[in-house]
RNA sequence: GGGCCCGUAGCUCAGCUGGUAGAGCAACGGACUUUUAAUCCGUAGGUCGGAGGUUCGAAUCCUCCCGGGCUCACCA
């Protein structure tokens, strides 16, 4: 193989390079500039007559990166290093840095890839482009595999996800995406922080996996001897410290479930829960509103309030529209609000008539919940709240004021999917286990996503929790909004793949296949 | 899990109406002191995802398996 024989060259090149007394995996290098700052501040191409003018600053400058590109001509070369910031063009000549080390070292042991430092100052080339004249160049750590090429970059999407580095290395539009991330996550923080919100921290590792409709990771605990799930939602714990008197609290973390893969699913993914004592689900819209206004202003600029997303234009002008769900499922089915809450027949008709699958099969509230998500989701572009869901299908929120057949919950839509949940939420502990009894018995007719009962927070309850609203949104889904991908997987740093199978043959053969579930 | 598509050199891709593999970049040797997808000359690199099958002959056709993408279902 090609890569062997690269492998072999650039471990010969190590101990060449230790002959010579350098160390190709250097300890440190003081470095005082940037990359990107340098070329921020100085521009990259001017006009003659600006560049006449120009003076570049004439002090010692020293950048460490990995290099990207090399042209090597004769006495002199050319080549890109790459830091964090950005890339920058050095310059290098034999008679800078001398022969022996230009010949001996430079030419025949750095390779496109290593890390180096190089210490020098700025000129400009005769097509304008910002150069280090490099005075001193020291190999900080020798990179033994080629990288992928420099001009088109790595495409391969399942090379990009399983050797995330190299996507990070080669395409620098990666990094920004995952800088967004950061930024967004970070500014939720700031935004729930400077309103008085705790950040706090709940088991991940639960006895009973509750809060959320979704099936959970097992996992044993040996000291205890007993199963665990991987939380599904940490809901029912941040809501036990509304009980314990912390009045606004919100977790930003991970929780896991135990399903399908696909552009809009991974098995963990992030989520960020709070809780607001003394408010209802209308506070919430209101600051659910504030909270994009925040992000836009810190993530695309002050004022800024449309985006483009897969080349729809979204408008984050408050308000944002509001309809019903009973509503506007009834524009879109031809029912009566009524019909919907009651006239099994005639939902299921519906259902049937969309072609929905295994229709009868469901119990009356998820056939209406499916006719939703066909009939309505989809065209819920722009920012929308839906309200007043189904008491059936929200088993931890508060009934209706003047209606007790639905409950004070909205889920926000942009592009069609789901972004926000929040209700006001269910604090009188008798109804809440009445709720969770419904839910035992949705579980006892075959439905595996049924919540859990959860016995120690009902004592929670019968203790006292205020008044209290709350809200959860999905990270990485909002990360998508906002830079434009359309698979989850381009937000995460690392995505859920399938393990690749690297054995030897012998190996293979002792390996047992593996059984179809 | 179902459907459709994809897997050829380290990377990006050609070759696929069957006749045992090509290019560019990267690598190696050489020329070149302001290049920038540097250029020029030369060299090397592949069990064509894996296993079977059809055939005189398979990267190419068929079956199964592995991995991936999109999509449907479940869900956030």
């Amino acid at each position: 193989m090609a890569e062997e024989r690269i492998l072999e060259q650039r471990k010969e090149k190590v101990e060449k390079l230790k002959e010579l007394g350098y160390e190709p995996y250097a300890y440190r290098y003081e470095v005082n500039a940037k990359a990107g700052e340098l070329l921020q501040r100085f521009g990259k191409v001017k006009s003659e007559e600006e560049r006449e003018k120009e003076e570049l600053p004439k002090d010692e400058l020293s950048l460490a990166g990995r290099i990207m590109s090399m042209r090597i001509m004769g006495k002199a070369a050319f080549f890109h290093i790459q830091d964090e910031s950005g890339r920058i063009q050095c310059y290098i000549r034999r008679d800078t840095v001398g022969a022996d080390f230009y010949n001996k070292v430079f030419k025949k042991l750095i390779d496109i890839g290593d890390i180096v430092g190089v210490r020098g100052t700025l000129f400009r080339t005769r097509t304008g482009e910002l150069t280090l004249e490099v005075k001193e160049l020291i190999p900080l750590t020798k990179s033994l595999r080629p990288l992928p090429e420099k001009w088109h970059g790595l495409k391969d999407t399942e090379k990009r996800y399983r050797q995330r580095y190299l996507d990070l290395i080669v395409n620098p539009e990666v990094r920004d995406i995952f800088r967004t991330r950061t930024k967004v996550i970070k500014k939720i923080r700031e935004f729930l922080d400077s309103r008085g919100f705790i950040e706090v921290e709940t088991p991940i590792l639960q006895p009973i996996a509750s809060g959320a409709a979704a099936r959970p990771f097992i996992t044993h605990y040996n000291a205890l001897d007993i199963d665990v799930y991987l939380r599904i939602a940490p809901e029912l714990y941040l809501k036990r410290l509304l009980v314990g008197g912390f009045e606004r609290v919100y977790e930003l973390g991970k929780n896991f479930r135990n399903e399908g893969i696909s552009t809009r699913h991974n098995p963990e993914f992030t989520m960020v829960e709070w809780y607001m004592a003394y408010a209802d689900y209308n506070d919430l819209m209101e600051m659910t509103e504030e909270l994009f206004e925040f992000l836009l202003d810190e993530i695309f600029g002050k004022g800024v309030r449309e985006i483009e997303y897969q080349g729809t234009k979204i408008s984050f002008e408050r308000p944002f529209r509001r309809i019903s769900y009973l509503g506007e499922l009834s524009k879109k089915t031809g029912l009566t609000e009524e019909e919907l809450l009651h006239d099994e027949e005639k939902v299921l008709a519906k259902a049937k008539e969309l072609g929905i699958e295994k229709a009868e099969e469901l119990s009356h509230f998820k056939r209406v919940q499916e006719l939703f998500e066909a009939l309505v989701e989809p065209e819920l572009i722009q920012p929308t709240f839906v309200i007043d869901f189904p008491k059936a299908i929200s088993p931890l929120a508060k009934e209706k004021r003047g209606n007790p057949e639905l409950v004070e919950r909205f889920e926000l839509f942009i592009f069609g999917r789901e972004i926000a949940n929040a209700y006001t939420e269910l604090n009188n502990p008798k109804e809440q286990e009445e709720r969770f009894k419904q839910q035992l018995e949705e579980k006892a007719k075959g439905d595996e996503e049924a919540m859990e009962y959860d016995a120690d927070f009902i004592t929670a309850l019968e203790y006292g929790m205020p008044p209290t609203a709350g809200e959860g949104i999905g990270i990485d889904r909002l990360v998508m909004l906002f830079t434009d991908k359309d698979s989850i997987r381009e937000v995460l740093l690392f995505p859920q793949l399938r393990p690749e199978k690297r054995c030897g043959e012998e190996i293979c053969e002792v390996e047992p296949e593996k059984k179809e579930e």
